[in-house]
DNA sequence: CTGTTAGCGCATTCAG
DNA sequence: CTGAATGCGCTAACAG
């Protein structure tokens, strides 16, 4: 099955194949007659043109990738609002997964990938140091996710801290006294679940409360069903709650099976409050209070650093830190 | 800032543009101290090859696309399985979306992109019939999704009736005798809400019990807002039910919040099973049944027909149905 | 308005 | 083992 080139094209309509060009870039006046002549050569030899050559001509592809980790949830959520933004400057967004098999010949993140692209939005979730240290590369990169990363990048984050801080407020406020902080780890390193907790310490402190180590309970590996376990084992132990915040939804919705299961009601005995604003906080009951991941605005910084970058090379980085709000539903008892 | 091509190596080197190359795809020996000089002259120009222009050169991108009308939920999680399949077979799999904008000059399937892959996953989800007829090219391409595809395109497409019939005939079993179809459609044509919808019927049908038309109730546009609506909706109208098959777990999260405000109890007052298996459906109280379905079964049919059909253009289409099974939760009564 | 020339960066073919 | 020539399919620049 031989492709069809514009040579093929050009000779069935008897023109050369600059007039085939310019049939279908449009950007030369051809004769109607003539073009007519073309579009129908196009249509009864089923031409299609090669977007490789067009590229590899043009020295660019007026694409942009989005490369996550894995492409359901989040990613997936922020990809949606990335998209129309990315066309509304007449480029097409494509996504791509960093391979989880580091051994493979392919690199988690290729560099020469990137080559492909005319700009790369890069979630940094999935990267170790030596692999961010690596992406080192001419093209217009835009960082997204929670980790310390090179001054000289763009960097788009979340206000992880600040989220935290406004959900475990918002409890204490409500009553609470002793809030756990399931899924959220110790240590002073920025990660999504340091910074979280430290929102969750600020809100004591801000509040005249002392806080208690003992409340921090990291859930390793994430997910629902260990976090489930998790505040089985609290419960087990005695150690007395009377509200949680889980640093993501997905850790609360473990949580909601974990209290249901044990009878205790949400919120008159324990207080609830999750971190992503997934659609399904909103249909459990009594819906669960979520700080909302404002992904509107984190995909608009993107876009908008990827756009000038991609237009100064030598414009100095930016590192943007896009609000959250507190979404609050019926898990808390909150004040205002 | 000029791209750095094999030329700039080369010279830099002193050896032929042919044998950085051939350092570079290892495709012939060169002698170690000629590829040492290669390789610094690599790393301190920052050398990476141009894939557009090996692409090109090669006549294959050893990349496959996933088309899909949004990123999120259903298509991220069914593209998670499929990236680590396409990567077994040394390709690399990018995600692109269904504009949802037909006026623009971007096509929402533009034929001519497809050319940039050596085959392509397209979900039919979004796309109208003529939409379908004009994907009449060359590339090896495989149909996802519920929709009635022209014969001669290979298509895998979930048991959706089935999956249907097994959700509605375990609640006839645990005792329901009015079952809500929240979310399905009457009709013929095979979409994914008749199709459920036709399950939810023969379940009837097989249990000798009469189906009214009356409680078959769409949900449009489809969200689990709308859901929570209808539902309330039929309580209000005094339309007895006392069991729900809801077509999609996201409608079942609608009908799980319309249901708990009512105070009607899950499952001693009405049953209620979904459809997709999500993750939340294990851990919203009192765990919703759900139809499984099969993301791996799916990803795997999809990635050996397309793998097939990269190999063998003139090989017979398939059409495969992907079985699915039902994970019972506390939401049923169901027999056994 | 249409055609000719040239080359984007790389890798296959065939000489040396 | 290394190099020179050639062309993948397309389009900018210029000539006719």
């Amino acid at each position: 099955m031989p492709m069809v080139t514009m040579a093929d094209v050009a000779r069935e309509a008897g023109v050369s194949v600059m007039t085939v060009s310019n049939v279908l870039t449009e950007r030369k006046r051809v004769n109607d007659p003539t073009k007519a002549r073309v579009l129908a050569a196009m249509d009864s030899l089923g031409y299609e043109v090669n977007l490789t050559a067009r590229h590899l001509r043009a020295g660019r592809t007026d694409t942009v990738a989005l490369i996550v980790p894995s492409f359901h949830d989040y990613f997936g959520e922020v990809a949606d609002e990335i998209a129309p933004l990315v066309e509304a400057e007449g480029r097409h967004l494509v996504l791509e997964r960093t391979s989880a098999n580091p051994a493979s010949e392919m690199e988690s993140v290729s560099v020469a990938r990137l080559q492909m692209y005319d700009g790369v939005l890069l979630s940094v979730a999935g990267l170790d140091r030596e692999q961010l240290d690596r992406v080192r590369t001419a093209k217009p990169i835009v960082l997204l996710g929670e980790r310390d990363v090179p001054d000289r990048v763009d960097h788009v984050r979340l206000a992880n801290e600040e989220g935290a801080r406004l959900a475990t407020a918002h409890m204490i406020e409500g009553g609470a006294r002793r809030v756990l902080a399931l899924g959220c780890t110790p240590g002073g390193e920025h990660t999504m679940t340091s910074d979280r907790r430290a929102g969750w310490e600020l809100a004591h402190r801000r509040a005249g409360l002392p806080y208690d180590e003992r409340y921090v309970v990291p859930v390793e590996p994430y997910s629902s069903h260990v976090a489930q376990d998790r505040v089985r084992d609290v419960i087990a132990s005695g150690l007395p709650f009377d509200a949680i915040f889980a640093a993501t939804d997905v850790i609360a919705l473990g949580a909601v099976a974990a209290l249901a299961e044990h009878g205790l009601r949400v919120p008159e005995v324990v207080q609830l409050a999750g971190f992503d604003n997934l659609d399904v906080s909103n249909f459990v009951p009594p819906g669960i209070t979520s700080v909302d991941p404002n992904h509107q605005g984190v995909a608009g910084h993107a876009v908008r650093l990827l756009h000038r970058r991609m237009a100064d090379r030598d414009a100095p980085a930016e590192h943007i830190v896009a609000p959250v709000s507190l979404v609050v539903r019926g898990s808390t008892r909150g004040g205002h």
